[in-house]
DNA sequence: CGGACCCTTGATAGCTTTCAAGTCAGGTGG
DNA sequence: CCACCTGACTTGAAAGCTATCAAGGGTCCG
């Protein structure tokens, strides 16, 4: 007798582009700032543990987090002479670091890295572009959905996440503020699409309602 | 005897990095899609002359144009298999296409054409950053003063811009409405920041002013 | 136990959207 | 040459979503 076995659709996720910098270990506190806006761009790290922001900030303190970064993500790559965001650590974190030149001089040489980069940083613009629809076309409830199935998937937890920043990061990055993130996440409370064992824990309850929302 | 010149100051813009595409030329009318979110992404291409949207749109009809583009750039190019947007005129366009493998295989003999492979993307990147924190952060005023300030740069118009696009058009790309669009037009007329010669001229009567708004 | 954050909740304000007419400009055809 | 038509644009009134202002509650840690 045959069954028909209903089975979580899987994610077809392009594998994210990486490269394995090989650079010097170095750690950071929680809430440390790795670099500021403005600095010069003179090398590239690779998050080997916790997680960062990366922002930027307007005269009059309005703030925009470009987008969180986690264990494996490159990240401080320019294409000018100096950081067009600053990057924070959420946590304690740990990075490695080499001179720009030094993978400058590694793409010149090894058409594979070159190739590499490429793929990082058209990564980087698709999910740029991503949020772009987002902050200009979606609501704070489908804003908020859609940061949360990018945490799950990206820290690839299943149903039970761990968040790293606070309410002010989301609210920033989705350019919200931070009373409306919070009257979501209440609200889907409410609506039982998710549990808040802690203010830093979610449990996705009905995932599928979720990703209505986003698509 | 000694006179202090006031120069305006110059605009330290970084030359948009470029590639000349040696491909077929190709014609289309206003409003014509060269191609549509979804399809294969199997050519590359660089625009000759006109201006175009590239956008996404959600099942419910709400859009987001990701930018636009005028003569010289090159659009198109996609990590991915498939484009994550469509691309339409503004009015009449030529373009030169040219098979993605062809472009690839240059990339590949020559690494100058990685490099400047690299440095579009970066671009792009550096744009849609841009288009984050202004819909993240910035007010309707803004939004507009910002694109009516890019437009000029990006058309290398003085002070009278040639608008190509219409009023939906860059509601789409602010997130905004069209008549949220509208009435900043009017409001910027009446404190003497603008003219509107016609609705697609605008005569930029206070640019410093306009900049005082984007930053 | 106190303090410092972080988070939640309530009430109100405001910017932008929505809904609804009108106006304007360009193109077509009589 | 002018009436007409259609799409684009402007304007007004009202609603709504999110922000702002203001407390209050929780939790971690010294």
């Amino acid at each position: 007798m045959l069954s028909v076995i209903q089975t979580a659709a899987p994610i077809v996720t392009r594998p994210p582009a990486t490269i394995a910098l090989d650079g010097l270990r170095q750690s950071y506190g929680p809430g440390e700032t790795i670099f500021d806006e403005g600095q010069r761009a003179d090398r590239v790290y690779q998050l080997t543990s916790g997680s960062l922001r990366t922002c930027r900030i307007l005269r009059d303190g309005r703030r925009q987090i470009e987008a969180f970064h986690f264990a494996g993500d490159v990240f401080g790559l320019e294409g000018g002479e100096t950081h067009r965001v600053a990057a924070q650590t959420l946590g304690p974190a740990q990075v490695r670091v080499m001179p720009r030149s030094a993978l400058e001089a590694l793409a010149h040489e090894h058409a594979d890295v070159a190739r590499r980069l490429l793929a990082l940083t058209t990564d980087n613009l698709r999910r740029c572009q991503d949020h772009v629809l987002m902050l200009g076309r979606r609501t704070a409830c489908e804003r908020v959905a859609a940061l949360l199935l990018d945490l799950a998937e990206r820290t690839g937890a299943d149903a039970l996440l761990d968040v790293p920043m606070t309410r002010q990061d989301m609210a920033d990055y989705l350019g919200l503020t931070i009373e409306t993130v919070s009257r979501t996440f209440t609200q889907f409370q409410h609506d039982g699409l998710i549990a808040l064992p802690t203010t830093r824990k979610v449990l996705l309850r009905d995932r599928a309602a979720l990703e209505a929302m986003v698509d």
